[in-house]
DNA sequence: TCTGATGATGGTAACGTTACCAAATGAGGA
DNA sequence: TCCTCATTTGGTAACGTTACCATCATCAGA
């Protein structure tokens, strides 16, 4: 006696395809073809089984099916912060393609921390995802090798020009520099500073990007003020440039941040220090939050479609499952200056 | 020849424990208690092993030891819309406490929806989790019936007094509403107005709470503003209410907001109608959001600690996943009220 | 020397599903 | 009538892992 009725090994157990096969009076397999391929099974059979399914409340699986089919249906997406909206609406648009196909989407948050994101992806490959989407969180990146030579499809976030990139969605950070700094020397700016957090590479091309607009006006600078902290920017970060600037003698008379919430910060200490935006001091974000279109003065920044861009790295990633000879692509996504009163 | 070499079949495959196994020269079955099991394994295996899956960068499958042992380790969380800062802290505090015993965290957004909702508890189910965190999205619940039903352990963010919930981890909606009322009214506030959307049964009690701090300062009275629009509460419905009050003549003394960021709309309408908060006008929020204490004037609000939440749950589920026998429990967590300059 | 206990290791089977092929059925044409 | 082909169904095995039990060596105690 070696396999006792199931029916008593597991009276919790939740219903397995051979539950359902035994009540409807088929076999596992046609159980399996009834849910997954239903075109492929009789219509009485299929219905058969469906009031079965129904009847003992019947859920496949997945973590089943995806081992035996080699193709587990999850997509990792590995970031640094959840609570960043842009990447929370990257997870948005990752749902919103992913989801309709049968597929779940295994968030990590890396917390800007390198270790962390190496040993998170070694536990996404446990869950052997049939790709995954990253938004790399610092600068060198062994991760990527990491990723190739686990054959799981990755597809990252990055500039549009990154070369070293097998699968990727961006937007020109150049461009996006230009284009904002093009805007401030336009309308009469003179100096200009961008503040950034060090060690993103990435950004280093929107500061270049405002650079080559600064060579087309005579008479303007650009400085480059980086923040000593990495990367979970805040409020303070916005705050504390202000003060250092006011210190100074307030040097400049444009701030270009590179991402909404400093710049957000920064409002908020201009008011407190009775410093008139924009007359006094332009100020610049990037990212277009919430906030940023209700606050007083509102804020002039560039928006990004994160929705749009997790589509974008969901269509890949499925296209590259599809067909595993894809070659090298790079998605180019659009971002819009946002003219508003701050600047 | 039924099964031929495994290395040519599948080339591009990952390593599994057989392979591992095959290079250290043990069985399989010693591969797998040298990895989770140290202990019960000699030294001296320990380490070939240990180099055989270096050499092979060998991850095990999660999925297949999910299977095998009954015992996957995921926990899901179902809740409205990561973008919400405290739902995002309880899915940190969630990490914290699952990451390091080897568990994942899978995220689903209801994003609002009682239906998706249910789509998302089967698919959820699907993965066979060894626990669901669950944040319910709209008011009747045949969902907390399906969670029971499925025999996994499901740990709800509820009021602390709510009584048909089996695990549960929550403030006291009551107490929070009371402490803020006490504020108000002591602070010479007359005529009081609460502000909530519809069809959330577990603010009303937050109301409640308020107006039993009224019955205790003569001469006070509470009001309610119901939002038309039930759950993704945004600045502009801060606004909209601002606008409202002010065709009404503005009725009020103090407005309470049960969410952060429609106080944050509408302390920026005040500015721009130049309503003086405190003065004219009294603001409280609820969750303390990273802006409330920047913006200008600060708001007043109630802080909760969502990583805190998060752990509790997390502790709730693995207490659950120990001991099935574990009655009904509600963990009851502080929340703080924290003053500043809005009222 | 033998017994029994202890600890390390391996063999077998099973978790729930689907891929793959075989078998059965029925329709249509020669 | 027989053969072919398409359609529908079922049987078997396998995915990668671990639970369970059997085995074997070692060692202490009698």
């Amino acid at each position: 006696m070696k396999s006792p009725g199931r029916s008593i090994e597991r009276p919790a157990g939740r219903a397995s395809v051979k539950d359902v096969a035994a009540r409807a009076g088929v076999s596992p397999m046609t159980v399996s073809r009834a849910i997954n391929t239903p075109d492929a099974v009789s219509p009485e059979l299929r219905e058969r089984v469906q009031k079965a399914v129904q009847a003992l409340s019947y859920i496949p699986n997945r973590a089943a099916a995806g081992l035996q089919s080699n193709r587990n249906r999850i997509v990792g997406f590995l970031m640094p912060d959840l609570s960043v909206p842009h990447y929370h609406q990257m997870h948005v648009g990752l749902t919103k393609a992913l989801e309709p196909l049968g597929y779940s989407v295994l968030v990590m948050e890396t917390r800007y921390s390198p270790e962390r994101e190496r040993i998170l992806a070694q536990v996404m490959l446990g869950w052997n995802p049939s790709g995954v989407v990253r938004v790399a969180t610092g600068a060198n990146d062994d991760l990527r090798d990491f990723f190739r030579k686990s054959r799981v499809p990755c597809c990252e976030f990055v500039d549009f020009k990154d070369a070293g990139c097998e699968l990727g969605v961006g937007y020109s950070h150049e461009e996006a520099g230009f284009s904002v700094g093009e805007h401030m020397f336009r309308s009469g700016r003179k100096r200009l500073a961008v503040v950034m957090p060090r060690a993103v590479p990435r950004l280093d091309m929107q500061y270049q990007g405002v650079r080559r607009a600064a060579r087309k006006f005579p008479g303007c600078h650009v400085q480059r003020i980086l923040l000593k902290v990495p990367s979970p920017l805040s409020m303070s970060h916005g705050e504390e440039v202000i003060r250092e600037l006011i210190e100074n003698g307030l040097p400049t008379d444009a701030l270009v941040f590179l991402n909404d919430t400093p710049a957000i910060g920064a409002l908020f200490e201009c008011r407190r220090r009775q410093i008139d935006v924009p007359e006094r001091l332009a100020i610049v974000g990037f990212g277009d939050h919430e906030i940023s279109s209700h606050i007083v003065p509102s804020l002039t920044t560039v928006r990004l479609d994160g929705v749009q861009l997790g589509r974008a790295c969901a269509d890949l990633l499925l296209r590259k499952v599809d067909d595993a000879g894809l070659k090298r692509t790079i998605v180019k996504i659009e971002c819009a200056f946002i003219p508003r009163e701050s600047a």
